[in-house]
DNA sequence: AATAATAGCACAAACGCTTGCGCATTTCAT
DNA sequence: ATGAAATGCGCAAGCGTTTGTGCTATTATT
């Protein structure tokens, strides 16, 4: 049998109100002699007390408790983050109910109904797909939301993301400066506003080089997709002389086939990439990539979330970053 | 305001137990008519009804949440556990509380002592450090626990892990094989299982070989440490023909170091690690390396997890899986 | 027609905690 | 000595559920 806050003001021979107010720290300001003080966190110690959050946060309506809800965990990309939200929430006191909804619309949807059960002080998402109705009315209910790296155009839901137009830009500038000019960006999936925006950059740094040929290809943030479309490029005629993968997934899958088939970067084919991995340098051809702030990130989204929580007001709540290039040796000079 | 079960009581003009029966899947056992049923149902929709489970937990003591207790989510061969994990428990109906430790004691027994405020029904860790005390307590407790790839010798509560004395065992043979002598292990966190069980593993491979030095420095399972250590052997007067890492994080700091001191694997110094990643294969020099077999690990755990939970009795709850050597092209033979 | 079953539902207590209010008792000022 | 203020604490309601028990119609049985 667990130890209630009745068990220590039967064993204090104290009331439960006043148990409770000293294990909230709420003493002082219920004028709570120091000794019962003592006495009460004394015997709560003894008898072995924790307290029942339920029961509380029935009560209160505070839960102390908040959601992170990602697309997939096992890409390092949000691994990373969840790994510092996990621990910035931490300090702030803050539990951290984590969902990986496997790239899937319908787990988040469930997840998004379930959550709202443990009365959640506040929800970090970045969305798995486009359908924004359930997240913009939690929104609308009240509850702190901020949405990561993917985010909805046009709706005032608070995010914070990377400028991935810029980002998916500088990078196909970098393949033209190095006189590219027959390029195929392989994408993800298609439903998310990073994937929307690179795709634009791609495509607008192309036209502004007066390159019409746009190819933009595949439909997942995944290894398998990279593998899949490259193998299709490879298999084609005209083959391009350089591939620009919208994800550190993608290029993996894309470094398999080519691998497989015997096709050497950059000597055969140059490739750039968008997300950076600590790896990226050991590489056989250390691969050129658009590195996000991942760190930024999250403490900007806590940040931003911990206002909303406390009612701050903020100046404003949509929020980009930028990524970086960085080349390295993936990328050859026609 | 939310939506609570007496709104559909008093919106339905029945009681607020008869609500409660429908919604809770017991209505056949409390015969209550379909009509009633269906009327309850729709009226809950129409309300858009969300159970709050701090109330009902309150009162049942089931709480359909488990704690999953991580060191850090940012090592890839967490956050895939993390991410198999957690969609396995979703399919099971349960929410996880994921902690990241930071590997941090402190945090470790602070969530530990948070988590039983959430009534969780089970607890997947893998510990941060070598205190059982606090787990130990949970488990006698009753509190269904399965200790993930870090173990606690000699007592009973459940875990799953790899073989790491096999693993680490099999990579020195390896490198013996080739001819190698000269072998310094680059260790991780000495209070963790894993890593005593490696370095184990490592010395007695070696004693096998009649190969008297063996040495073994390091204490994190972090790239750092793996770039600094690497650095120390490499600024030493006995350089070794060969360096053994005991995690994909330490090999990562090692290969940062050989690359800043233009060393070059494998024609001057030879490399092989445990855990694997998808880079390795891409990588400049291959990496030869041990394998867990993640997946498995995950499901198993859930699968012991659930049967406790379930009261269901298990033949074997100390599981050890094989770790499989892959041997790139990392190792030089001497 | 009288009794027994069954169907269909409601009462009310309880889960462990928080909190607005209020009541003694003591201390202080005059 | 007396009223006012301060001190120290308890009452009891209520948060939204679940659940053992029991009550009333309705139907079946003979």
């Amino acid at each position: 049998m667990k130890t209630t806050i009745k068990d220590i003001a039967e064993s204090t021979g104290l009331s439960i109100t006043t148990v409770s107010r000293v294990l909230n720290g709420k003493a002082e300001q219920y004028r709570i002699s120091i000794t019962t003080q003592e006495n009460i966190k004394e015997t709560a110690k003894k008898l072995n007390y924790v307290p029942n959050q339920f029961a509380a946060n029935l009560k209160s309506g505070k839960s102390k408790t908040i959601a992170l809800i990602l697309p997939v965990l096992s890409n390092p990309f949000f691994a990373s983050i969840a790994s510092e939200i996990n621990l910035l929430m931490y300090k702030h006191g803050y539990m951290t109910i984590l969902t990986d909804c496997d790239e899937n619309i319908d787990i988040e949807n469930a997840t998004l109904n379930k959550i709202q059960s443990y009365n959640i002080e506040g929800l970090l998402i970045a969305p798995s797909g486009d359908k924004y109705e359930k997240i913009l009315y939690l929104h609308d209910t009240g509850l702190p939301v901020v949405c990561i790296d993917r985010y909805f155009e046009g709706l005032d839901i608070p995010y914070v993301a990377t400028d991935n137009y810029a980002g998916a830009y500088s990078a196909t500038e970098e393949l033209i400066k190095k006189g590219h000019k027959n390029i195929v960006c392989i994408q993800g999936n298609k439903e998310s506003s990073p994937n929307r925006q690179r795709v634009k950059g791609f495509q607008d740094a192309l036209m502004k080089a007066n390159i019409t040929q746009a190819t933009v290809q595949g439909d997942a943030f995944s290894m398998e997709n990279g593998y899949i479309e490259t193998m299709l490029i490879l298999k084609g005629k005209n083959i391009p002389t350089a591939i620009f993968t919208l994800s550190n997934t993608i290029a993996l899958g894309c470094m398999k086939a080519l691998k497989e088939e015997n096709i050497k970067i950059p000597e055969d084919i140059s490739l750039i990439t968008y997300d950076n991995s600590l790896y990226f340098d050991f590489l056989k051809t250390p691969l050129s990539s658009i590195e996000q702030p991942l760190s930024e990130i999250s403490k900007i989204a806590v940040r931003i979330l911990m206002a909303k929580i406390n009612g701050e007001e903020l100046h404003s709540t949509q929020i980009f970053l930028n990524p970086e290039i960085i080349i390295r040796d993936s990328v050859k000079s026609l």
